[in-house]
DNA sequence: CGTGTTTGACCCGCGC
DNA sequence: GCGCGGGTCAAACACG
């Protein structure tokens, strides 16, 4: 909407959102939480994830490209209610103890989150996608995006997760720039949530990248944003309508004191107000999967903080 | 006019 | 089987 754009511009009050180093060692250092990982890649099993053991080993890009995060798990983290984030204190006092939780077992993860692990999962949907484009089974005589609906998801085949991974942005914007091109193409309401859920598609043909943006309903100021796949491009020279941008270059972001930082502008989109100079009112820290599956829901983690 | 958003309808999976 | 919640589609609409 123009007007909340209009709006966003005028909203940068993100003063102090720290980046909280003790929690670095969820990055580099490998941890108990491989246990959890592993039981979310392969929870039908509760097996061991070779893969996901080797993530602390690996780059974060590696980390991205290999890890996964159920957005079940993510909403569920959201769920939590504020008295389970009593052992907060618990999970923070060690560093490394807060990677001591344990997924839990019924959460819905996919049984293919392992697959979803490499390219397989967008070449499924690639796949899915084309088949769905060709449309030349059409049986339903109702619309044709029903029938296009229904083609897409025959077989009864799961869907595959894509690798995912989220970010929680304090922040009272919630289209974060970070150099792709979006188009919405939903929005539901949240369960137990007043802010609603948006859903955006990489506008660049061929790929199929998704993100959802919604608030958390307990800190309206953060923003959890959870991309899907992996881009098959580079950052597009132009972004907004028009307004070319210099994307490899992003605006500096205050007080980087943590590894968080560096990840985020290393690895991933840049996040930033979009189209305007007051880059300064935004902070990303990127979520591991293990972090998602900590018990007390991490927003609240970080509500003890920035206020 | 091209691009992006809104929004109601629809589908699917899952729990009861 | 039914209802619910999550996710997606696409026509209509808005905007630069």
């Amino acid at each position: 909407m123009n007007g909340d754009r209009e709006r966003y511009h005028h909203h940068h009050d993100l003063r102090h959102f720290l980046f909280h180093d003790e929690l670095s060692p969820l990055f580099s250092q490998k941890p108990a939480v491989d246990v959890g990982v592993a039981n979310a890649g392969d929870d039908m099993h509760g097996g061991f994830n070779p893969e996901a053991a080797a993530l602390p080993l690996l780059g974060f890009n590696e980390l991205l490209q290999s890890s996964m995060m159920d957005y079940g798990l993510l909403g569920k983290g959201l769920e939590v209610t504020a008295d389970s984030g009593s052992s907060l204190n618990t999970h923070s006092g060690g560093g490394g103890g807060v990677l001591t939780t344990v997924l839990t077992p019924n959460s819905s993860i996919s049984p293919s989150l392992a697959e979803a692990a490499g390219a397989e999962g967008d070449a499924d949907q690639q796949q899915k996608e084309q088949q769905a484009a060709e449309g030349d089974e059409i049986v339903l005589g109702d619309k044709s995006k029903t029938a296009n609906m229904i083609k897409a998801k025959k077989k009864g085949e799961k869907r595959k997760m894509e690798p995912r991974y989220a970010f929680m942005t304090k922040s009272d914007v919630e289209n974060l720039e970070d150099g792709y091109r979006w188009r919405k193409y939903g929005q539901k309401a949240v369960k137990n949530s007043p802010y609603p859920r948006n859903y955006y598609r990489c506008t660049t043909q061929k790929c199929l990248v998704k993100k959802r943006v919604e608030r958390s309903y307990e800190d309206p100021k953060i923003v959890v944003t959870t991309y899907e796949g992996k881009h098959t491009h580079q950052i597009p020279a132009t972004t907004i309508r028009g307004r070319t941008q210099v994307l490899l270059s992003p605006p500096p972001l205050p007080a980087p004191t943590s590894i968080y930082h560096e990840f985020m502008m290393q690895q991933v989109p840049h996040p930033h107000i979009p189209s305007s100079r007051s880059s300064s009112s935004q902070q990303h820290i990127m979520i591991p999967n293990t972090m998602i599956n900590l018990p007390p829901p991490l927003h609240y983690y970080f509500h003890d903080h920035y206020d």
